[in-house]
DNA sequence: TTCCTTCTTGAATGTTCGTTCAAGATACTC
DNA sequence: GAGTATCTTGAACGAACATTCAAGAAGGAA
């Protein structure tokens, strides 16, 4: 027996960046083979061929957002301040340059649109669990009297995800400080209101 | 002495249908092919190459949703209604599934990201004059006195821009009628508020 | 009609792509 | 330490890609 050299999760994340910066189809395997330092051949023996090492690449950046979500909800004890520092955030993504700038899922599902459906299947479903814990991370909110009673979550929920993808493309064509900070603040208190 | 048989403006349009169906890099000249009705070398004859196909779409797509947002504006004699009647639009073009369902200028945006700062920049300059644009009519509500006279126009335009680009990402995961509705709604009355 | 210019055609080109595979390297088992 | 199962390597493969080009078709001028 023998086990294999490489960190999976690591491969996975540095393909996640790679496909995140150039987008699945401009990535070739020689980038890939660059990003991940595996030769082409333990990448086809690992995840069977560039789709499967898209596939897994999805699924390790759910877990790896949904680990970071969850962390931004053990800050403060209110959950509406949370919900501002998780918006926050999502700002200072979209101006670190050095960065991918971009959410993998929405890059993959605008490249993905009506080509492959398994992979369309996949970002709405892990889409939609975002937006459920944000539904109940607004109900928890609602209980703790940090929005009123008689709101929608489910409604707040959908509406602060519209208004975090519009951000995001927002920032890839006028990625200035002020501007994101101010759009994301009016977000904030939309919601709130 | 001898004329293009082709209407250069209905080619640009069907490269650009091809294209916001299946992106840039995933549409091949034998897709451009049947979409255009055009062979290899009169593409390249006429457009230099693929790229510049891309970049004389995107000038015709940028004609068109300019010449569209106009005829918008003329419906009514007040302009936040028009507004209402835009949105609205944006919402039926993300429903109509045989259709393209996304903006050219958001995909190419999405796909040549870091690639090919030409494009980008193009792409950037389009959106900000659509933006300038709403900025416009934000700005003639006001003097109708359809929104509030202390209102900053210029933020009213970027937010009601991100509203869109979240709307129409969000319609790629949940293309449901009502919940698309129900999000426009709610984006239309923060911008009036 | 004849000639010339321009456009159209589609096969051919070189390149790059994703993918395969056989040889070599390595660690575990007995 | 020999044997073996597994992983790693990277050259090689066919397919598909964007692009080219020479031959053919067609309109305008004389």
């Amino acid at each position: 027996m023998r086990n294999a050299e490489f960190d999976r999760e690591q491969v996975l994340r540095s393909a996640m960046n790679a496909f995140m910066r150039k987008g699945y189809a401009n990535t070739s395997m020689q980038d890939l083979k660059k990003a991940t330092g595996l030769h082409p051949g333990s990448i086809y023996c690992a995840f069977e061929n560039k789709r499967g090492l898209l596939l897994e690449a999805l699924e390790q950046y759910r877990l790896d957002r949904s680990a970071e979500f969850e962390q931004f909800f053990s800050a403060s004890q209110k959950t509406i301040d949370n919900l501002k520092l998780y918006l926050d955030n999502v700002v200072v993504e979209c101006l670190s340059c050095d960065n991918t700038q971009a959410c993998l899922m929405t890059k993959a599902l605008n490249e993905t649109a009506e080509q492959d459906i398994e992979i369309q299947q996949i970002i709405s479903n892990n889409l939609s669990m975002l937006q459920q814990a944000f539904t109940e991370k607004f109900e928890q909110a609602k209980e703790e009297k940090g929005i009123s009673a008689h709101k929608d979550c489910e409604h707040l929920a959908r509406y602060f995800l519209m208004g975090i993808y519009g951000l995001r493309t927002f920032a890839q064509t006028h990625p200035e400080p002020e501007v994101l900070k101010q759009l994301a603040e009016q977000l904030y208190q939309d919601v709130l209101r």
